[in-house]
DNA sequence: CATGAATGAGACTTCATTCAT
DNA sequence: GATGAATGAAGTCTCATTCAT
């Protein structure tokens, strides 16, 4: 994990995030990111003058595709299907990058400090808020049934997402994140369909 | 906050969840701790010679009533009520003590550490599998549909659960979380019943 | 310069300001200052949380005697009298801690800081004042010719003070501080009285 | 305060002058000077290859009229004027460069460091001896009293200097440091002139 | 039980300086 | 002349922990 392909700037960011995944949040230290760099603490601070500055970039990166997720979900054949490709996409990414998921599980405690607290919460928020955008649409299509709320709905998909990945990491990465995520979530979301019947001809489009 | 009416060492515990509450995990110190019951750190040491003993301290207090809570949800009038209660138990439980709630939100973070590993692993896939035991009995009885392993039921409750408190976290507390859990678990979990006949009928009894 | 006799906390005041001393207010540095006590530096962070803490307590020791000194210059036989003993007491308790003469050449660069700049400029016109109003009171009695501003004679004198102090710095102490100050001072204030025929007839009178 | 019209070696000696009235001695470091120049602390390096050197051309900048002056004193109709002259050159040329006067309170944290203790006591003591001749010259020639010794006279004269140019830096030169210090010196000196008789006829001469 | 004084390790950060380009 | 990337030393400060009292 040398990532010698890239911009120190960059890698420096790319081994933070191994670093927290390894130490947890509490665990990153400018001196490890160095060594683990094979550079001095100093040269770190080049790039990042303040630690806070490290650790902004790692959350930058970390949300970096979240609007382009929810833009090419929209391109996706109905809502349904969206929401489907929605969270699929990241549970891709992550089995790809299954270090990044370490950031996932610490949202609150980075929303513990000033300096982070906005930043998370946008993410949080802005993911739940999309995902209810899309419940939404597709509670107008009549696709999904409206007994609950497109924001309850968004709050259990994303509550299942982060759970899984929780059950992923502590399992070791030992299977497929995204068969699984995206197993679970067909049948879940035909549990919210409104007409039952529709249910049995959908054909779920893997991409 | 004083915790006045408890032992020193009980004291001493919650104080230290009310300092994760705020300032996270890596955001306790002996010295924080210490201040906070206006006592010296020294004195901290005394009753837990170590700060690796105070966070197992912390996590037993956290896990205290898991089996009570496992158990008593058996005692239920089914075993769709059992996942209910056994959830919305943890939701009030929480809504009486919001600090603790911190913790819910540190699994990864805590299992970083090798000396919390185990114990949170315990934690986190104890209550899964007690919820998963229950909705695999649920199913047997023939009131969860099938469609769903129990495990992937489970998963999607308690993914729903934690993300539910980190909104309400994120939100200040400002509405029941009771409340808001119990509503959207019942047709949630109508959502998931065999037969949509029953659904109208079932009445969800609150405790 | 152990100050062994002294408790902890003012044994680092008195060996900072020899750091001061030595190395100039760039100088100091916990370690060099824990070093000469041989303590550790967390050591003298406990009993000064922040440095400027440390650098606080150096001012205040440096100005402790100011109200003192002040409220016995007027038990003097005049007002003149005053201005002579005002003055010259500090040349006296100079002369036996030299190294305190640091701290007077230091203003400017102290002031320079935002967390000692209302602190410095007190302790300078606050001697300034003090003089002021010695002088103002001998010009009312008649001693002190009016051709001169009190805030000027105050300002005279203490530039003269500071002045003889760096000199007295610069030529390592090598003479006493206190009689060169006390013989210039007299005549200085001689040349200040209003009528030249008491000047031959006023006796000094040293303390 | 760009300096842009200068040679970038000369520009950078301003600005550390300016960094220096601003953060005192111990503030200045190459990156602030780079910073406000607009270059990269490199760059500094290749104009004053230690920071020692770029002190050095400050305190050279610093006195760089110091013997000009000295010479233009001794043309003045005489020495009392000649004194008088002296010092209202530096206060007319620190008025129109306040900044600089941030040296002037800085000699004896600079001399702490063995590259500069020798040039600063040339500065101070040159100046102390230049008024000393002019004192002495002036008492030879009956202008001055002998109660006094000249390294007397020159003492006060320069102490007073300096405090009032403390007091201005205090009040953020709030008036003009030229009228007062030539106002009071013309009395300062009054007071020393050996027949009070020539006080009243004797004409200051501004310039 | 509790305190006060101390410690060693390590954290973040700044600084002067170097060097290849 | 200038830059960008780096460095080693030092500085302030925090932390868990110890121990005599």
């Amino acid at each position: 994990m040398g990532y010698s392909f890239l911009h120190r700037k960059e890698r420096i960011v790319l081994t933070t995030i191994d670093v927290i995944n390894e130490y947890g949040i509490k665990g990153i230290s400018t001196r490890e990111v160095a060594k683990r760099q094979g550079i001095t603490e100093a040269a770190v601070f080049k790039h990042f003058p303040k630690k806070v500055d490290l650790l902004h970039a790692v959350l930058d990166f970390y949300a970096q595709y979240d609007s382009d997720i929810s833009a090419s979900s929209l391109q996706q054949k109905d809502y349904l299907q969206a929401i489907f490709y929605y969270v699929v996409t990241y549970a891709e990414y992550y089995e790809n990058y299954p270090q990044i998921t370490a950031i996932t599980q610490s949202y609150d405690v980075l929303a513990c400090e000033d300096d982070f607290r906005e930043k998370i919460k946008k993410i949080y928020f802005g993911r739940l808020t999309a995902l209810r955008d899309l419940a939404a649409k597709a509670q107008q299509a009549g696709l999904l049934s409206c007994e609950l709320s497109a924001a309850q709905i968004a709050e259990i998909i994303l509550g299942f997402f982060h759970a899984a990945c929780l059950t992923w990491r502590f399992q070791k990465y030992a299977y497929s994140l995204k068969n699984y995520v995206a197993s679970t979530l067909q049948v879940l979301l035909n549990s919210f369909i409104t007409d039952r019947r529709e249910e049995r001809v959908r054909k779920w489009q893997e991409f």
